[in-house]
DNA sequence: TGCCATACTGAGAACCGTTCTCAACACATC
DNA sequence: GATGTGTTGAGAACGGTTCTCAGTATGGCA
């Protein structure tokens, strides 16, 4: 199926919450993501944003990510396997690819008995700009 | 300093909730240590215990896990480098070693401009209890 | 075209985990 | 004992999310 294809019946208000998602590249909160979608649905409750969201979740259009220390869940509409990068400083989350090495993941299911194994890959630090603000200057 | 030795005044509540922490090997939630920690400490309120994690895991004397799809934050007194394995399906989190490649932090590093990198693993998969329960049986 | 069953919507209440506020208390120091 | 500082417990408040429900839109069918 095509990334179209979306096994619920494609509402004007699902798919303004898909268009904002595929358009966003900073993995919005829900909140953002109804404060972009009532910008072209202005009637559009959140409630709907919510449930859209997780339908899509659910089939496998977008994924939701929950980064430790923020209470509100982000989401990416990029499915492709892939990991983030995380800014201590500014919150900003960062598409990146950086693959286990071959094996490992035979080895943890080896290991430990577990079946289907994925995992979630999640790096933190300080971006090149907080780097940046916050190096120490001459006195 | 020592594992004992916390930064802050160790009051019997605060080190109710230490004690709970350590003795636990299934990262619990707040909640969860709260049950535990009144079974001690009967009068104890939650906002204790919440404010008790915060300055435990600020001290470096816990970590705190946010797992996808799991409202609720979850504590875990092993502060030792190491990842994290999630059954889907009853939700159970277990620790595990699975380093990543020798180079990947600093190849990141790199790519991206980012300094003091760190990371967060976790694996998700059916347990070894969860797969049995669930296998198809024979008709 | 009209009817029906079903799915979807928006508003707002409810829920849950967490943090904040504040008066009372405990403790160390003098 | 007086003082200052940090801690506590109760409960209110908060933010994010889900639930409820009446109204509406949609698709299938005769």
């Amino acid at each position: 199926m095509t990334a179209e294809t979306v096994d619920l019946r494609l509402t004007p208000q699902r798919r303004a919450v898909l268009d904002v998602l595929r358009a966003a590249t900073d993995h919005p909160t829900a909140a953002e993501v109804f404060d972009r979608v009532r910008r072209v649905q202005p009637g559009i409750g959140s409630a709907t944003v919510y449930r859209t969201l997780g339908r899509l979740v659910a089939a496998g259009q977008a994924l939701e990510l929950t980064l430790d220390g923020q209470p509100a869940a982000r989401f990416d509409a990029n499915t492709e396997r892939h990991d983030h990068l995380l800014c201590q400083s500014c919150g900003a989350a960062a598409d990146i690819h950086a693959p286990l090495a071959d094996g490992l993941l035979a080895d943890v299911a080896a290991r430990t008995g577990y079946a289907g194994l994925s995992y979630d890959l999640v790096f933190h630090g300080l971006c090149p700009a907080c780097r940046a603000s916050q190096a120490p200057s001459a006195p």
